[in-house]
DNA sequence: GTAAATTTATTTGTAGACAAACAATAAATT
DNA sequence: AATTTATTGTTTGTCTACAAATAAATTTAC
């Protein structure tokens, strides 16, 4: 019977992690006051070019309450816009704004920095690993 | 050039990667209705025997507003118990209740399984790798 | 063609997570 | 001893995250 180590349990490191990448983000965007899934979903909706927001919120793997949320302060920042989908009544389709279109590409090379930062503690060949690894646990 | 992926960022993999965790973790601990953060706590406040409120917020991880929010639904509860501390008239020094022993001895078994199913995806040898690395970056 | 099931989006409520500002106490400096 | 600095804890406000309940529109099944 050994005792149970919260510090060796992944769902702690995983949390304290998290922590430590979100505090680099707010870091590295604090500017354009940013959150991750902010970030996250103005980058989906670029790739997208127009999106409802149902689908952002399972490409940018948010639950349909929290995109509602989010989506909501990203409109009254005037960086995304929404028009009625033609074909079905429920939905909005959402898209970038020329500001929000700006935004994404300023912060997209700082977001680059932010991941390299919270890998820095990696080798290269470290980080690979662990990004696989990574991927099989998401 | 090339394009930014979000699904390859580490920042989104780890939110993912989280997020499953949080739901295995809810999933298993339903029944008590505790979060992964109470029930760290209430882990290093086993572990400790007594300690004040901002030491436990820096054991489990927590900011010092995170922290008085988690003790107190946890002193509502009736699973931890503080008396002030003779030595400095600033700090309560928190305690298991014997409900709240009994509940972590009932739960560390669980929240073992909940480890194991976290790195279910994973084999013995790639769990320790990650582990391994996790631990670098939190 | 209508009833049932599904999907989309919203609302309410609870719980982290943290910044910033504050009050009270304690420790360090001079 | 008095002043400065640090620590402890609370409060307010913003944001993510999700469960559960609801309403409206659409799809599927019969």
């Amino acid at each position: 019977m050994v005792k149970y180590k919260l510090e060796d349990q992944v769902g702690h490191l995983m949390r304290r992690a998290n922590q430590r990448h979100a505090a680099i983000f707010f870091e590295g965007l604090n500017d354009q006051q940013l959150t991750p899934t902010q970030f996250a979903v103005l980058v989906k909706i670029g790739d997208e070019e127009e999106v409802s927001q149902n689908r952002l919120g399972r490409l940018a793997a948010m639950d349909p309450a929290t995109a509602q949320g989010v989506v909501k302060r990203l409109k009254e920042r005037a960086l995304i816009d929404a028009r009625p989908d033609p074909d079905d009544g429920r939905r909005s389709l959402w898209r970038l704004s020329e500001t929000g279109e700006a935004l994404v590409a300023a912060t997209v090379p700082i977001a680059e920095q932010i991941t390299e930062k919270t890998l820095e503690p990696l080798s290269k060949r470290e980080r690979s690993t662990f990004l696989a690894l990574l991927r099989k646990l998401a």
